[in-house]
DNA sequence: ATGAAAGCGCTAACAA
DNA sequence: TTGTTAGCGCTTTCAT
């Protein structure tokens, strides 16, 4: 419209400013920035003017110039690892819903888990001025995140806890889940249970083994090193991880496998070997995807509020950036044992699943309500494991 | 560090500028930028002193100022429909990498949707002034995108045509890749094949509505109007239309379904019925997603290359950027049908799907290359569709 | 090779 | 109630 398109120019067209505005209407730039801030300060005939003028001449104030000169802006930078794994999209949703309810844009940075690319964004985001982080941490190595310190604005880890960095943080009480699914499986007769876990270093994965481990002890049952397997939070690997275990001499009856996408793994890997689950092999997941209704048999899973975990990590961002000062908080979200077939119970509906407890809000451990369990019949598996 | 700890102020810190630096290192603000700038004009002298100061303030460049002064931003707005929906964020994936890649930075705007969500964000990328747009419009109506036309930045559309707007667009062979999952089954003998679309409205709904069509049609197999749904594209829709078409008298014996959440769905209610797969209800999905290996049977799926469509979307945006002028292009991305075992067809080897054709690059259409295909027997279904 | 100074578009004192 | 003006942090002529 306003360009020349005859001779297209490499920069975009030079926008309307609120000069032009303030000309056209015959006012001062101060008159406009008043009207639109929506100040109680300015006539009604003012008003009108100036809104016609704006419209008419399609005039979308610049927010650099805004935010340059009030020294604050409405920008979150978010760092995800992983695209590909649906759980941190999941949680983005979360944020945005919550952002965008603030009136806050989000700059969206994808570190792969390349400790590189999280820098490279981290200066990026800061040279954009963004007025907070929610940080996932890369997956590789936590620390070094020393940056951040030199760097005086809240930051809200997700998930992950980074090493040496004392901020907000949310994440899904995964001790309490690992635990909750390693009893359900012990609670249905199920001796030799194994752990598909991702990464050593990663906080999450100490925490669910932690979680294993602590179940495991409740019920005497021994620990077995061969049982848990380090692997790295990836559909391969869960299949890799799962091959090891059923070449195992004496291979386990179960499984609990610490990820979505290692989940999807282990089934393909129990599949290529025509086990049948559960019969053979059972299998509790983490993460409740849409597509584990869809499974045959429908996947057991540890499910995290993913959606809610941004939300509220969002909100805590949102919160501090009111009042910076206060402590850094931990959230802690519930986990919920979803019930279905893959783990060898019976729901006791042919269509709806059993939830089973939760963890509470805040950092408090969720206490362990097996009370609500149907009384199972343990599947009595006989074979090689036992 | 430099922000007054006792007393927190509610705005952050003030960031060190350009001034601070050059006082510290004794010279002219516009030394320290020549430095950081990498220009060939300074001494080595002055590179020293500048870089040192940078370093010991730890000083980070205010991208505001500088855009507002160059009046240029490295940075591309992105608005997707569904974070819920696995193929959205994979195409965002491609597109972070090719934006990556070449120093731009990227705004996401989720609209969910929601025509006015879209509109609110279309408004604060402009006023962002973001260098350009990756649009996937939402679902519902695709109008109304006059706004962009007084925004003279580039915009590509991606996935779905933005009635209206003459952008680059970036899609994948939809028409081509239905027609090749309807001829796949048509060539296994099903003849009562249905259709799980999504809304009428979009234009990738249209496309695989054609492709449909045009394999019956060639096969001579009348199109049955009760074969055909038009539902959402999520999971629950997907449920329901499988659930109406198995409640038809004649219930169809194949069917195509249009999306991965539909598809998952649809797995549902034919589990949900205690139905056989294929025997009794053959599938072919589309959306090659990582958990079609793990179901039972494993499914069998148009896929659509995301990722790449993402990476294609932010390229053809980035050299827009550098020469507008030209005219839109639109791009369309092969799809491959990817043979498993839920279409009735035995992969050949156990593990390995066969990945059948592809239409090529730039809007040219596949050559079909059923000479591919193994010499399947077709199963002969024998049952109330045929 | 380096510095002085103007100005990007906007808001917020301060005046009037 | 409205206008004038300084200046946010940066780059970029234009001098020197």
């Amino acid at each position: 419209m306003k360009s020349s398109d005859s001779q297209r120019a490499t920069r975009p067209a030079r926008a309307v400013t609120i000069t032009e505005v303030a000309t056209q209407a015959g006012v001062s730039t101060a008159s406009v920035s008043r009207v639109l801030a929506g100040s109680r300060f300015v006539g009604s005939r003012m008003r009108e003017r100036v809104l016609a003028t704006v419209a008419k001449l399609d005039y979308h104030p610049n927010r650099l110039a805004r935010d340059l000169r009030v020294g604050l802006r409405k920008v979150i930078g978010v760092i995800i690892p992983d695209l590909q794994n649906p759980f941190f999209p999941e949680v983005v949703h979360g944020v945005e819903a919550a952002l965008y309810t603030a009136g806050y844009t989000l700059v969206l940075g994808h570190s792969g888990g390349l400790a590189e690319r999280e820098r490279t964004h981290l200066a990026v985001l800061r040279g954009e001025g963004v007025a907070g982080l929610i940080l996932i941490p890369d997956s590789e190595r936590e620390a070094s995140y020393e940056t951040l310190h030199s760097w005086d604005i809240p930051v809200v880890a997700v998930d992950r806890t980074p090493s040496g960095l004392e901020v907000d943080l949310v994440t899904s009480s995964n001790r309490v889940g690992a635990r909750e699914a390693t009893s359900h499986l012990l609670a249905h007769g199920y001796k030799t249970i194994a752990l598909i876990n991702g990464q050593k270093g990663v906080s999450v994965a100490q925490e669910r083994l932690a979680g294993y481990q602590e179940a495991l002890h409740a019920a005497r049952v021994p620990l077995q090193e061969a049982f848990v397997i380090h692997s790295d939070f990836r559909q391969e690997g869960g299949r890799m991880a799962m091959c090891r275990l059923l070449d195992l001499p004496r291979p386990p009856r179960a499984a609990v496998v610490a990820n979505n996408l290692m989940a999807l793994g282990a089934l393909q890997a129990i599949h290529e070997r025509g086990l049948r689950i559960p019969d053979e092999v059972a299998i509790v997941g983490f993460d409740d995807m849409p597509w584990a209704t869809s499974l045959r048999p429908p996947l057991t899973a540890v499910a995290q509020p993913a959606e809610e975990i941004g939300r509220t990590a969002a909100q805590l961002l949102l919160e501090r950036l009111r009042s910076p000062g206060r402590l850094p908080r931990r959230v802690v979200l519930p986990t919920r044992l979803i019930i279905r077939a893959s783990c060898g119970a019976h729901a006791p509906t042919g269509v709806e699943p059993v939830v089973v407890s939760a963890a509470r809000k805040h950092g408090q451990t969720n206490k362990s309500v097996n009370s609500e369990y149907p009384a199972f019949k343990p599947p009595v598996p006989a074979g090689p494991g036992l």
